[in-house]
DNA sequence: CTAGTATATCTAATATACAAGTTAATGCCG
DNA sequence: CGGCATTAACTTGTATATTAGATATACTAG
């Protein structure tokens, strides 16, 4: 054994057991002071995300460190946690860069989308209080307000407050945080177009349908007006790509570049 | 600018545009020459899955980079993306430790898994091809084999390649690899308990079940099948956190951490 | 002028060093 | 003997230094 484990061998001390749990108060924070490599995190993402990073600008380490005023490490640490989740893409030794849209994932994110999403609209329906379909409606008035001002940044937010709510009613916050994951691609893609006109007014009138079959406890109803709902959202992703060919990425460069 | 760009910066360089996507052809390892830190976390991670490393036992950055032959760089690296996946919990600046299974997330995780597993037999009914269908009647035999010789792991193994070709057939791959992140909590679990005796044949009906109608291709009937077949997998939760308390950590618990 | 090769200079990957915080043993004091 | 401040020894977080690989430029030969 190595000498740096000796105060945890000591015999009769209060050592912490071996296989027990932490017991700290000041576990886990709250969100109280980020680490330093989480704000780096956050920072990278959101450039990323609202495409002020344009897919395929190289990114370099140091330089991010020294804008922010810290170290090479944090940054690190956030970009290799931005490469885990397809944000930037690392080539090694030679210079990282933010992630091209790879396309085959906008499909499947829609697909993943709507399957968990109408199990949500489902539980919801069976699980509904009265005070949580209040809360709904009122989130559907917030909307029909950010739509009349024709505010579609703010319809966005509200938007996400209302799915992610559905998924608390239902009791499947889990599945909420899955399919933030696999909408990031979707909301990069998104930023390339412009909003259809009527989108809103069309998405609320979706919402309120699913709200409906919530509140008269219709699971079955609920989840197929969800996925109605979802199924609005479709993509015109060859028009994008063609405008935009350097953001994406497509299948068969993906499988070239593995299969030597 | 600083001036460690200056190559960069040469006007009349060949150099790469500031947007252009990197054109090594060394990118992107294929699985030759796996990174340190991609070691690391390998072999950590298979150690917890296995539970060889059982839920609350400490570990030490330190210690791991010893044992490895390495810095505590690339292990850190690995912890870090173990935390992110919920299978070590960090408590800063005080220790790591193998993680608690939470057990809200079992029954999601079946939920999840049921609704895109779901939607990836009903896609493989509508796209499978004959060879397809045959390659699933041969794993369904190997399945068969391993059930005869009662060997568990081996069934475990080919039961996954099944699940995996069927979304592979259903041109979803990417839910796949959803459902096998869902899946890591449930099979840390499944280690605690034997088998129940006639699972593995039980299984094999149901899987036949599947195939029969993606062979016939009834999409609606393969998505019911396979629900009905993952609805079998039910866990026994509350008998065996019972078993092992110290394994498991309650929504309750975590909230009490988060909310000061 | 072009193709090939060396070399300079960038990069990320890893190693090492340091700082800041937590925990538990210890010794003092009642 | 029991409770509390002290403190030593551990932990992770961050910073810096070193190593090694990839790419663009400079150079050379034809």
């Amino acid at each position: 054994m190595t000498k740096t484990m000796d105060r945890h061998q000591l015999p009769n001390s209060r050592k912490r057991a071996k296989n027990a749990a932490p017991t700290s108060q000041a576990r886990f924070r709250s969100g109280a002071a980020p680490t330093l490599a989480e704000s780096e995190y956050e920072k990278l993402r959101d450039r990323i995300i609202s495409m002020e990073l344009l897919p395929g600008v190289a990114i370099s380490e140091t330089e991010l460190a020294a804008q922010s005023g810290v170290s090479r490490t944090p940054v690190r640490e956030a970009v290799l946690r931005l490469a885990r989740e397809d944000l930037v893409e690392v080539a090694p030794k030679s210079g990282t860069f933010v992630a091209r849209i790879p396309v085959s994932v906008l499909p499947e994110a829609l697909i993943a989308r709507r399957a968990l999403e109408g199990v949500t609209a489902g539980a919801a329906a069976q699980y509904a209080s009265r005070s949580q379909v209040l809360e709904l409606y009122a989130l559907l008035e917030r909307q029909k307000e950010f739509a009349d001002q024709g505010n579609f940044d703010g319809f966005h937010v509200s938007d996400e407050a209302f799915h992610q709510k559905i998924a608390e009613i239902g009791r499947l916050p889990g599945l909420w945080i899955m399919v933030q994951q696999v909408k990031i691609q979707i909301d990069r893609f998104r930023r390339l177009t412009l909003p259809e006109p009527g989108r809103m007014s069309m998405a609320l009138a979706e919402h309120i349908d699913v709200v409906s079959a919530i509140e008269s406890k219709e699971p079955e109803s609920a989840r197929q007006n969800m996925e109605i709902h979802l199924n609005g959202l479709q993509l015109h992703i060859k028009n994008v790509v063609d405008a935009h060919p350097d953001f994406f990425i497509h299948d068969a460069d993906l499988n070239d570049l593995v299969n030597v």
